[in-house]
DNA sequence: CCCGGTTTGTTGCACTTACAACTTTTAAGG
DNA sequence: CCTTAAAAGTTGTAAGTGCAACAAACCGGG
């Protein structure tokens, strides 16, 4: 016998979050990872260093929101598969500088071309006033910075 | 040197999605996982028991868009807790019906007021106007039906 | 009735992940 | 200086996940 209350699956946020997420993730993970054989944490560094140049291991964990040992494992099978250098800061050792080999930038164009044409076929499913929603929705709740959270 | 495109990070919807996703599901994950050991899985087995009622494995697998072996997993480990009961069926002897046991159903009760509660603070970061477009775009983009996809 | 094909669900194994503990280096105080 | 604390990463281990192979039950035609 179902439950006598008002809460409903479809409209709590997490659920529905969840579904769309790990929804619209799966064809474009299905390319990086046939392709290239790269897990999500390290797609996820690759395009950090191909848009925004050298970084740290530190300062993509904190722009990604992803756990130090996630962005330490992936640095290591990047730099394995040669598309990542790492060199170390001389002013503070502990401190190592990412960069793009040309082949990571290479894989780095190749699936950024994916992504734009993927996001396309996304975004036509709703429209332009949805999405404009949408994104600003999702930066709230998805940000590092205030809600109900901490 | 960062990359010479426009594609923006940012603005790609797999990735607010996952980072909302994860964020929004994080601290009440915490809940369920502190206070009685459940897995997400788990969790979603539970509530689609609790609010629709008795179901097999594959409809909740269904409904939940959830791949079989998961949800093996979740009942296996929801049955040994206790919290729900297996009974095959006499007609089909394949399928099992799956039910929670009053000690279920209160786990289930407790989570589900705590769930409410933590949509409503969710909610509140956005306006009623933002949360039925976000919704609705949520629905597009999550449901198994149509979509670029398939 | 029985043989191949489907459906429902489980299991083995390789792989990924989470969490805590650890190393190395830097910074701050006395 | 020397001690203690903090920061940046790494690693060990227990646990969860994905995929493919598997068993069992059903179904339909010959």
């Amino acid at each position: 016998m179902p439950s006598d209350s008002t809460f409903d699956l479809q409209a709590f946020l997490p659920y529905l979050l969840t579904q769309a997420a790990e929804r619209s993730s799966l064809e474009f993970h299905q390319v990086y990872k046939d392709r290239y054989g790269l897990l999500r944490t390290e797609w996820r560094v690759l395009f950090h260093l191909g848009l925004y140049g050298s970084m740290t291991a530190g300062a993509i964990g904190t722009a990604a929101q992803t756990h130090k040992t996630k962005i330490s494992r992936a640095v290591h099978r990047l730099a394995e598969k040669r598309y990542i250098t790492r060199n170390r800061d001389e002013k503070d050792r502990r401190v190592e500088h990412l960069d793009l080999t040309p082949r990571g930038r290479s894989v780095f164009n190749e699936l950024r071309g994916i992504a734009a044409d993927y996001d396309d076929a996304l975004n036509a499913q709703l429209s332009p006033q949805e999405l404009e929603v949408l994104r600003t929705a999702l930066r709230k709740l998805g940000g590092s910075d205030g809600g109900p959270f901490t």
